[in-house]
DNA sequence: AGTATAATCCGAAACGTTTTGGGTGTCAAC
DNA sequence: GTTGACACCCAAAACGTTTCGGATTATACT
């Protein structure tokens, strides 16, 4: 059924070298066999068999993507904004993209980088949500792999990476509040040992101190970083007395969480406590109230992110191995008046 | 760098053959050969080219995954779960997940699917969002190509499908808003051509008219799936006079949309408004007030399409070719008391 | 007539694997 | 001492493509 080459020579009668060079265009080929072959060619309907021309050039223009899931099922909108933008940004440079889901730290998911590491598998990873001591990143560099990643790490291994300054970003945020009149600031944080997570601690305690303002020990809780998580976290956060005023989340799903659970207890959000959260995915806009967070433009980071490899992958040293993205504060009404 | 067969083979003293047996198990290899082949492969960190096997194999245990998203920029639930559902069964058969994406119509998205349908690039492909007249599954269908869809379609084509009912869940959705004593009900559609889409209209008229309840044509408007969508759309109906009394989204990202409008109109939701939505995704119960939607297990459903793939490539007839989901009301607050 | 030049074409190897269809040698049984 | 069975091993072909290094022929120039 499928045509092959060796069926294209046999009909035309050349040699299947000839038809290879006549498809590719090469000017050695007499113009009127070239005409012949192209025309039974598109009369079989060839298209060559993708897998032959990777395993003879030795590339097969893919990337491999492996997302760090919490649990198999999940709806967390960077991913599929992130993947729209590594995707569209593949595609344009002619390379597909494969993806899988594993969660962080798991069996699973080291053997889903063992594998990718093979050769021609993927010819490169992208890596995102770095952790500090990350094995992931480890294991590249010791494999000498190519990949880009979304996030820094805690070691001082060398690779390229986008990210965004996060802890510039926390601080915009935490000072907006604090300049609205609050002291009493608690914060939802992400689980420990992401990276992006200890820099939003960071920029949240380095402000808080550059305004003289302590901070309780627990006024900082964890989350999972789902809805679910957010409004579990909120609760003890509320039952601290005298009550905090406002109460970041670590990112805008549990900032979303924790308005909802915050209106459940009779507490209304922006009047009497106000709520941050962080990144800015479409629905930040549509929350009652809307949510004031700091942007973060993930489709760019995924294009970007995928150009970077594509060109490591291509032996092309990028420009700026390391580009740091500077987020923005987008106010909106969850962190109400100045009281 | 990287070690072949022939490595081995050179290094033990065997030829390629007893090699690639050895390895793969038979059992006409001698013990001690296949130790020494053994002790060699992963002294040299063999593992074999997958390009080659699959080559050899002439199968790619790759799916295809065409995301029908509309713009670049795009951040629906929906995407991620079902890709986590189709991902994860699909590595539990030791399949790769090939994704991208493309606007639904576009001349990108049809070139995408022919460079499927030729060999060695996918196994198979699963299609979701089907529309009437479906040029991709005309196409996959003239090319006996294997394929499983999320959804059914207008031709008489005969292909494999898992869908929701989605009429059914719509009159759930309506008698529910009836019950409560609604009588002038407005619909955010979902663009047409859309398949559930429609199904989800009809369920809306079959259930008014089973009332005897008079639908007037400017209650129906048609949003793009976004909440921007559901926001822009809900204007017009909230400019009726008298006014409406509840409003449905035809998904749920038009229903917060449409939530966030009402609000800002200074209308209370559940209340003046009772609004329904559609899918239960994850946010839906973290609205406020949460939403009474009718639920659609997209994890499952992603799992159970790629098993039924699978099924279908490796030539085992499915079982059950078309699979038909029951959905259920999920009653939260946003349909409001009884008036 | 001899030789350089260009225009066409092709055989064979290579990419790395799996599989087919043997081959060789040993040992026991007759 | 032949036969058969068995254990072990391998050469070669195949998957479909690209590319290297010529080979062949015709044309043009001395």
């Amino acid at each position: 059924m499928a045509a092959t080459l060796k069926d294209i020579a046999r009909q035309v009668g050349v040699s299947v070298t000839t038809v290879s060079r006549a498809l590719a265009g090469y000017d050695d080929v007499a113009e009127g066999t070239k005409e012949r072959i192209k025309a039974v060619a598109s009369e079989l309907g060839y298209s060559p068999n993708i897998v032959a021309q990777r395993l003879q050039k030795q590339r097969t223009d893919t990337l491999g993507f492996i997302m760090p899931t919490f649990g198999p099922r999940f709806s967390d909108p960077f991913f599929s904004e992130f993947i729209a933008g590594v995707g569209n940004e593949a595609a344009s440079h002619e390379y597909d993209l494969l993806v899988s889901a594993h969660a962080p730290n798991s069996a699973g998911e080291l053997k889903a980088y063992e594998r990718a590491v093979r050769r021609g598998w993927v010819d490169g990873l992208i890596v995102v949500r770095t952790r500090e001591d990350d094995t992931r990143i480890q294991l590249l560099c010791a494999h000498n792999f190519p990949f880009v990643a979304f996030g820094r790490t805690s070691d001082d291994l060398e690779f390229p990476y986008v990210d965004e300054d996060s802890e510039t970003g926390m601080r915009l945020l935490v000072q907006h509040l604090i300049d609205l009149g609050h002291k009493r600031i608690g914060l939802i944080a992400a689980p420990s040992g992401l990276m992006f997570g200890r820099y939003r601690l960071q920029g949240y305690y380095d402000t808080m101190r550059d305004n003289n303002l302590p901070v309780q020990p627990e006024w900082v809780v964890e989350g999972d970083m789902t809805q679910r998580g957010g409004a579990e976290a909120v609760t003890p956060l509320l039952g601290i007395n005298p009550r905090l005023t406002a109460i970041i989340g670590g990112n805008d799903l549990m900032a979303i969480g924790a308005i909802n659970r915050i209106q459940q207890q009779g507490l209304q959000v922006g009047r009497d406590v106000a709520v941050g959260g962080f990144d800015d995915i479409p629905l930040a806009a549509y929350t009652s109230p809307p949510l004031t967070t700091i942007h973060q433009p993930i489709y760019e980071i995924g294009q970007r992110t995928c150009a970077m490899l594509i060109d490591v992958i291509n032996g092309r040293a990028p420009t700026t191995p390391h580009s740091l993205l500077t987020p923005t504060l987008i106010i909106r009404e969850s962190s109400g008046n100045p009281i």
